[in-house]
DNA sequence: ATTATCTATAGATCTATAGATAATGC
DNA sequence: ATTATCTATAGATCTATAGATAATGC
């Protein structure tokens, strides 16, 4: 147990009075985790060694242990990292809109473009999302905002567990659809312009699909879908 | 290069004629894959070593390579079997059904109950799913029947991409599911009774909810969702 | 003096192969 | 004689730690 937790382990701007040692080490620690983050989203945790993370870093390999006892600690740290910064953007929008359909629409088409603009941020998005149980990553800030709909009435359910099933497995597809199509020269982009299917808007009629899951009519939930995006402060110092 | 492979690989009896040393070598060669199976299905491919393998299936270290040139290899070989698997079911389901809706209600039927029955084998089928890229696992497969429906006009889509994407990802969310709550002493599935959530029929609830993504109202799809089911004849060697 | 980093390395783990042993089939 | 298996091991890879070096802060 060496090792030291900076106390709010995402900010980038320390409180003017941080002793230089203290910035280095957090920045040494930065670049193992901006490091780790883009070699794990490409080939998971077990396909990554510490060595690579290091060298990556540009960081002796012995330090990696002054700041993280193992690589499924730091794999563990940066979950927890892309879920609160998920989840920071998720109250917020929570916190300034009213109807329950449209803070998830907003959620659904928040994650789903920010995959495709930021592929390592949606990989290990995925990553939190199928990782151990369910409900620890994405799931909960859906359930949340689900249960919200049903208590006021807007979503009505016959079946509140698949629906939720449903719209979990809908979003991750979206998500792992959107980052195959992204890259302008991918194969899967071109497979699917040969079979004549549409690829713009992907995060709007994402969020339109998991409304009529919910209950909305094909009509309402386009309408819902559609409506302007509130702007969204990102202040995350990894991507 | 220096393995052989058995004409077809999944069959049990031999053609009779099959000398004694020949027999030998397949079985050694079966228990090398039932092995794998259940260490890769709980743990994933790298978190398996080829001696762990060996030592399970009570086989001399060495052998290993007279069957498999690498662990990749073996995963590869489990992967192409249990889609041949679930393909040749899927076939036999396809040739004995008229309408589409049915024949993918029963096809969706037939894995998430399967996957409760043998967890082992859901896990597997979600991993060959999960892998690489889409349409070369399960995807395959759903995609035919999607298409089929379409042009029988008992499919309605007017977003077919998203409605792929929403089908795929409900039935690999419902087989998760699935898997999570069959332990009659899961903790999944205590959470998922406090919350009230009915845990029966998955299996045909999710057939259900598939339908009503592709077009079909409610009472169409419940009523598709519940029909008998034919019986499927399983023959793996594996399971 | 303290703290963070670095280099170097011991030990564990794992893969792939070589060569010996045992069984089969002619 | 051939074939499949086995045991034993060399070599590669990786983790975790020890001890040296460099920078900071008093």
């Amino acid at each position: 147990m060496s090792q030291t937790k900076t106390g709010s382990a995402a900010t980038t701007e320390a409180p003017a009075k941080e002793p230089r040692g203290a910035r280095r080490k957090r920045e040494t620690r930065q670049r193992l985790m901006k490091a780790a983050l883009e070699l794990m989203a490409a080939r998971g945790m077990d396909g990554v060694a510490i060595n690579e993370i290091t060298e990556a870093a540009d960081v002796g390999f012995g330090s990696f242990y002054n700041h993280f006892d193992s690589k499924e600690a730091i794999h563990a740290e940066l979950m927890r990292e892309v879920l609160n910064s998920f989840g920071e953007t998720m109250d917020h929008i929570s916190n300034n809109l009213e109807d329950p359909a449209e803070i998830l629409s907003t959620a659904v088409r928040y994650a789903v473009q920010r995959s495709a603009d930021n592929p390592v941020w949606g990989r290990f998005l995925i990553q939190t999302a199928l990782s151990a149980d369910i409900l620890s990553g994405l799931g909960q800030y859906m359930l949340r905002d689900i249960q919200r709909g049903i208590a006021s009435g807007r979503f009505k359910l016959k079946d509140p567990l698949m629906a939720f099933t449903s719209v979990g497995g809908t979003v991750i597809g979206a998500l792992t659809a959107q980052m195959e199509f992204a890259p302008a020269d991918s194969t899967a982009k071109k497979v699917a312009q040969q079979l004549g299917l549409n690829l713009e808007n992907i995060p709007e009629r994402t969020a339109s699909t998991v409304l009529q899951i919910l209950g909305l009519t094909n009509e309402q939930a386009d309408e819902v879908a559609h409506r302007p995006l509130p702007p969204v402060e990102l202040r995350d110092s990894l991507f």
